[in-house]
DNA sequence: GACTCCAATCGAATCGATTCGATGCTCAGT
DNA sequence: ACTGAGCATCGAATCGATTCGATTGGAGTC
């Protein structure tokens, strides 16, 4: 078998130099119809399929392939129908760019560095991470990567890309509020990749490496003040079920009337609890979500939930990472969410 | 700014040759430890970090890139659990390999195929795509891309990972006939990515497309002979829903004493059906799955299944394309499944 | 002291395409 | 017939690293 032809060989083939059959290839309009017939013939009848794109990619400057970085194994990621979302979204507007997408996971939480640095990447998205020290992000900085990040770390010169989490849950808090609840307690997603769950303490809270978990918590408690938060060890059902045992399976007088979850995973766990525990929902307890996703497999039960826009997100994301490889500008996004009332909150027990 | 160092910069500033250079930074032992440090401090200094992928892929002539073609747009594959495990099991063997993922999925079934051949691949995976004749596998062993089949077309010169759908569902289907069940009915997946749903006729079932899908009915017709196929448009849950109401709803005496669903989602789907026309599982009818998912929700029904090794197979895909890049030959693999029983089967009515 | 040998380093070719400025040709205008 | 415009094509430089074979310097040996 012969060496892979190359387009020096086609055009060789074709008689015309390499750079006429580049021209021809790439369907300029500087080259004669005949002449791009001849080179595309001569292509064929030595196999050759097309220009080759490390090659190009060299020559170009560029490689058509933006690395989008999953705190996660993608197992967990993946269990999260809002990364879904996010991801289908960055596809969305990517595949209409003609760009690839990269999919860099952690095993741990830590996608491996020098893995990272061995990619040709022309932008990175940094879709649910969260650390604004991230020494990927730095290292890909030094390499001149344009990043952005999604609800990640705020970091100069980075495209943000996030939603308005505060005020979101604050609108769902005040919901509750007019509801009549005084007593309520906030189930976290985690604050670190660290496997650690249970009640979060000042100093634990302070460590806190996520900007959305933050940013709902305060929400919260902008409403209600300081209220009871419980982590999560991973935005998991049987996670919420954990947590939701810890608030609800306590003397009434002391079990709080409503808990917001910070995500529908974590609802639907916590509605699980209550279920195990004989509550009623809402009568006994008010469970509220937050994302908007669509969990077929409550029905009947709806949840109130804060629906956020996941694949928009996505979508600038994307757009953000093609203006920057164009070299253009590209601004912070902030997306606004809405408050969906379902059928899982109600007045507190009288 | 300047322009980015590159590694004669580097080399120049350390005063070594650009080859002693690229020794330093690959960590070759054939130079010295403090020719290294020169060199890395160099490199500290002018801000330079480290090869550019680019060109290094350009000179081995690899890129340390994977393609993995979803044929479906993600949204719906990653709503598919079974689809998750897959990938997982695929990032961790490259992970493990330092090599990257490039996800490539199609808007509508088909990824753009001119998208495709600009994407530096070092091979291809085609996780969940099922035609034999997918231009975009030609184009790609047109190229001499190595190519891999999960579950998918059975060409010349592709190593195929694949499952024992047939004899798997076929012990389900005995299970069932230990039963006492004779009147069966199937609920397949899509046959082809066109919308269609419905009953499906002989026509129909030869231009299936999908070899799992053929399989899984063949497998239910070794044990019960010819049986009622209908088709669902998605592996969702709807779809097994509607599907499940066109099987059930019915009068008794017409209706199949178990449905054999090809997919825990579809299953799922149907045990709503039943749910909704208010027959009981198993007393009225009998449902079974395929795939051995983590449908924590269905709780605490435990769903009669065949469960298959999805991440298993991810690493076996992984793993022959790891063996294709480095020349070495991948053979085909054929992972066994497994019966469980769960608490939707049961003995037919009366 | 001359010679061998080995390890460290260097030079130069190479990977395969893209692209810019130059060249040559044809054709229109006068 | 000469000039200039315009268009198709060509040559050569370039992208940035890797790698093989060659070279150099120094240590070890007799």
């Amino acid at each position: 078998m012969a060496a892979r032809p190359t387009l020096a060989g086609v055009a060789a083939r074709a008689g015309v130099s390499s750079s006429t059959a580049s021209l021809a290839f790439s369907g300029s309009p500087r080259v004669t119809a005949a002449t791009r017939e001849r080179v595309l013939a001569a292509a064929a009848e030595l196999g050759y399929a097309g220009p080759d794109p490390i090659a190009a990619s060299l020559r170009r400057g560029r490689s058509g392939v933006i690395g989008v970085f999953i705190g996660e194994r993608l197992l967990y990621a993946f269990r999260d129908p809002v990364s879904v979302q996010l991801l289908d979204g960055i596809t969305e507007v990517l595949g209409a760019h003609g760009a690839g997408l990269l999919l860099l996971a952690g095993d741990s939480g830590r996608p491996p560095l020098e893995q990272i640095l061995r990619m040709p990447l022309d932008a990175a998205i940094f879709a649910t991470c969260g650390l604004e020290d991230d020494p990927a992000l730095a290292a890909l900085q030094a390499r001149g990567v344009p990043v952005i990040a999604v609800e990640g770390p705020d970091v100069d010169g980075v495209p943000l890309i996030d939603i308005d989490d505060r005020s979101g849950i604050a609108e769902l808090g005040r919901h509750l509020l007019a509801l009549g609840h005084r007593r309520v307690a906030t189930v976290a997603m985690p604050l670190r990749l660290d496997g650690t769950r249970g009640p979060v303490g000042p100093q634990r809270r302070a460590r806190a490496h996520y900007r959305d978990v933050r940013h709902r918590i305060e929400g919260v408690e902008d409403v209600f003040g300081p209220v009871p938060v419980v982590e999560t060890a991973s935005n998991a059902v049987a996670e919420g079920t954990l947590a939701g045992r810890a608030l609800l399976d306590v003397p009434a007088a002391r079990r709080p009337t409503a808990v917001l979850a910070q995500s529908d995973i974590l609802a639907a766990g916590v509605l699980a609890a209550a279920t195990e525990l004989g509550l009623r929902v809402p009568a006994d307890v008010s469970v509220t979500g937050f994302d908007g996703a669509d969990l077929h497999w409550l029905a009947p039960t709806l949840l109130t939930t804060v629906v956020q826009p996941s694949e928009a997100k996505g979508r600038a994301a994307a757009a953000a990472a093609m203006a920057l490889v164009a070299g253009e500008p590209a601004p912070d996004v902030f997306l606004p969410v809405t408050l969906r009332i379902g059928t899982t909150s109600g007045p507190p027990p009288a």
